[in-house]
DNA sequence: CAGAAGGAGGATGACGCGAG
DNA sequence: CTCGCGTCATCCTCCTTCTG
């Protein structure tokens, strides 16, 4: 058979995220021999229809997010390792609109509800907490006798004056009183720029102090001890967080950190230094995917402050955008 | 035995964009 | 403005092994 039309666009996947979606591929054929041995699906020869038919398996089970995630892995089997029934697997995971299958997406919404009744994976991230927490939190890892409770402690504090992703720490590096960063998802334009600026001139001589050390911490760790150091890390943070607030549903993480850096920006500057701030190229995300202003309303101002560099970098991005699509708006 | 480290496995959130 | 898509980053649990 001829290649399948599968996509409308252009893929730009990395390397990482090709190596990902195999994972997520062997993930679903270990899955189809579960099912095998279970005696729930016949022997079937054709791997990608095995993949195909493991996916339709779980589809009931997982979000749509990662439902999406599924099919994305299986279109770049298909690409990579093409099979003699490709097409079946695109039926399968890619229904023709019809009234069968408007049927099917009901009764899949309805079984979804049924299996998902909690909070799973980074569903159980809190996207805000209180500074009286986080307090509560850092006093509960100083009474832990982890070797990452420092070092723990010492990450919240630098990311909740910088508002770093756990994975920009790595290539971060602190210039006078400038973090400077390498921005983390900087595929496909998401990033305003190569490197984002924060000014942390405002802040007092012990938090810069704090980030400081991070840092010289981060470097001890080297390039290749950054993964234990995280993991490390996060798992104590996970722990101590549970024993902490007992009951929640949703607990810290250090991206929680980050959440509540949003929310004092937000409170403080205004779209385009936000997302100066964040790094992101669009002004709606911040205000899409991150805590609300309202939480952190009353408080302080943020004491980080964004590069005129960076404002220019995001100011940039959103006329181009704005080239595009409303053309008709300009004079 | 409790707490911690290490590793494997599984899931969802957060990005920008284009279509409707 | 909303939603689905392709992509990249983060979250979590479970199990085993180590250590005091």
């Amino acid at each position: 058979m001829s290649a399948p039309e599968m996509r409308t666009t252009q893929l730009t996947q990395t390397r990482e995220t090709q190596s990902f979606y195999k994972r997520v591929v062997a993930r679903l054929e270990r899955h189809a021999a579960k099912l095998l041995a279970a005696g729930d699906m016949a022997e079937i020869p054709d791997r990608n229809v095995r993949v195909a038919i493991a996916y339709a398996c779980l589809e009931p089970t997982v979000t749509e997010a990662t439902a999406r995630l599924y099919r994305a892995a299986i279109l770049h089997l298909i690409e990579s390792e093409p099979g003699e029934r490709d097409w079946d697997v695109l039926k399968i995971i890619d229904p023709e609109p019809s009234a069968s299958e408007s049927d099917r997406q009901d009764e899949l919404r309805a079984r979804r509800a049924q299996n998902l009744q909690t909070l799973r994976g980074a569903q159980q991230k809190a996207k805000w907490l209180s500074m009286a927490d986080w307090t509560r939190l850092g006093e509960a890892l100083g009474r832990s006798r982890s070797n990452w409770a420092g070092p723990a402690r010492h990450w919240i504090t630098a990311t909740l004056l910088s508002g770093l992703r756990p994975c920009e720490w790595r290539r971060a590096e602190l210039d006078g009183a400038s973090l400077v960063v390498v921005n983390a998802k900087a595929t496909n334009g998401r990033a305003h720029s190569a490197t984002r600026t924060i000014g942390l001139a405002k802040c007092d001589r012990t938090e810069l102090a704090v980030v400081a050390s991070f840092l010289e911490l981060v470097r001890s760790y080297g390039e290749d001890g950054y993964k234990s150091l995280y993991d490390g890390v996060r798992d104590l943070i996970c722990d101590v967080a549970r024993e902490t607030f007992p009951g929640r549903d949703r607990y810290p993480s250090l991206y929680t950190a980050r959440h509540c850096f949003a929310a004092r920006a937000k409170a403080t500057y205004s779209k385009v230094e936000v997302a100066a701030l964040m790094g992101h190229a669009s002004t709606a995300t911040a205000g899409r995917s991150y805590a609300p202003a309202r939480h952190a309303r009353g408080g302080r101002p943020l004491e980080a402050e964004p590069s005129a560099n960076d404002i220019d970098a995001v100011r940039r991005a959103q006329n181009a955008r704005n080239l595009f699509s409303e053309p008709k708006d300009m004079p």
